[in-house]
DNA sequence: CCGTATTTGTTAGTGCCCTAATGATTAGGG
DNA sequence: CCCTAATCATTAGGGCACTAACAAATACGG
């Protein structure tokens, strides 16, 4: 079917199923190894959370939304007239990100930017009277595809995962502090 | 300093420390609930794997490379020769998206493309001579990176998470084969 | 009160990711 | 043999993410 074996040497622990083609990774070290489970780590953490945006972008292509898209509407919702710049910190994204967004959403007239009275540098976002039900449909979806992708896991399972995540952030942001020596080769 | 209190209603478990950001969760749920868990596991897989890539990007940056460009580099160098088709196979991207990485490398002089002999419609991407010992520098830096920020999770808990991670992985895959009936308003 | 610093949102430019469509080449069936 | 189907790489175009630089407005210190 698939990679006909021509120069398929090395790592990869592709199985005689189809998975859609994330099966392979790319591991010069053993996979039981402490090494090995740290890059499969790595690796299917993005992987996994790529798959699932994507099964997102596709279920809402339909109503004419992505996934950025549909965070911005469900926070318009749930705090009507927020900033940009709260937006923009609660979606974890940069300003001149959520901009482009927004100017996607205002052209299909899901939302609307009105300036706030008490500052002019600021504006509103509001959700439109159209996108009321629409919203509402895709909160439905949304949280019925999430209960499904985690029915295998257990409420117990879940706040473990949570807590190793913790913990993996937690390095991670002491290594962002840090200044990153430079490599000794020009 | 951050968010001045303007507007912030709702969600959100931001304590006092900085954590640049990324303490935001949007959530209508209590936190501790089943539906508050699976919400906040779904954010901060994405959030978590987002902080990881970019902490490597910043880090590559000073050597002319990113996340991305790293990965070719790496499969280039454990499959010398390898095809486009078979690397975006083994990269998990698609094809246009594996060619504009391939061009940026191709004008950094990393890698080069050579004619297949046997099927005129192959390419071979090779290492240049150059592109050796960056590659191998990359490298003890990348695994050095991903050694520290795994450091506080043992081994038990990785095989654990990647067993979590494979059992949401089937779930997406079984909703991405269904034909995802569209919602009931035009 | 005035000049400077800060905040808000924008544009410009780069990179990565996707789907759809195209050209070139190879493989296969009648 | 020839015509069609499949495959490999590319181009075209859209969306999301970033940094850098900027205009407008507000806030603040002297």
């Amino acid at each position: 079917m698939r990679g006909s074996g021509r120069k398929t040497a090395g790592g990869g622990n592709a199985g005689a199923t189809d998975d859609g083609g994330y099966a392979f990774v790319p591991q010069t070290y053993d996979p039981d190894s402490p090494e090995g489970l740290r890059l499969s780590l790595h690796w299917w953490l993005g992987t996994t959370d790529r798959m699932w945006r994507r099964l997102l972008d596709e279920r809402l292509r339909g109503q004419g939304q992505t996934h950025p898209r549909w965070r911005v509407l469900a926070w318009a919702r749930l705090v009507p007239g927020i900033t940009q710049t709260d937006l923009a910190q609660r979606m974890a994204i940069s300003g001149p990100t959520l901009v482009r967004i927004l100017d996607g959403l205002a052209a299909q007239g899901m939302i609307e930017r009105r300036d706030d009275p008490h500052d002019r540098r600021v504006k509103e976002i509001h959700l439109t009277a159209e996108a009321g039900p629409i919203v509402q449909a895709i909160s439905e979806q949304v949280r019925a595809i999430r209960t499904t992708v985690l029915e295998d896991v257990s409420e117990a399972e879940l706040r473990f995962a949570l807590d190793i995540l913790a913990r993996i952030r937690t390095r991670v942001q002491a290594l962002r502090s840090e200044p990153g020596e430079p490599l000794p080769l020009g």
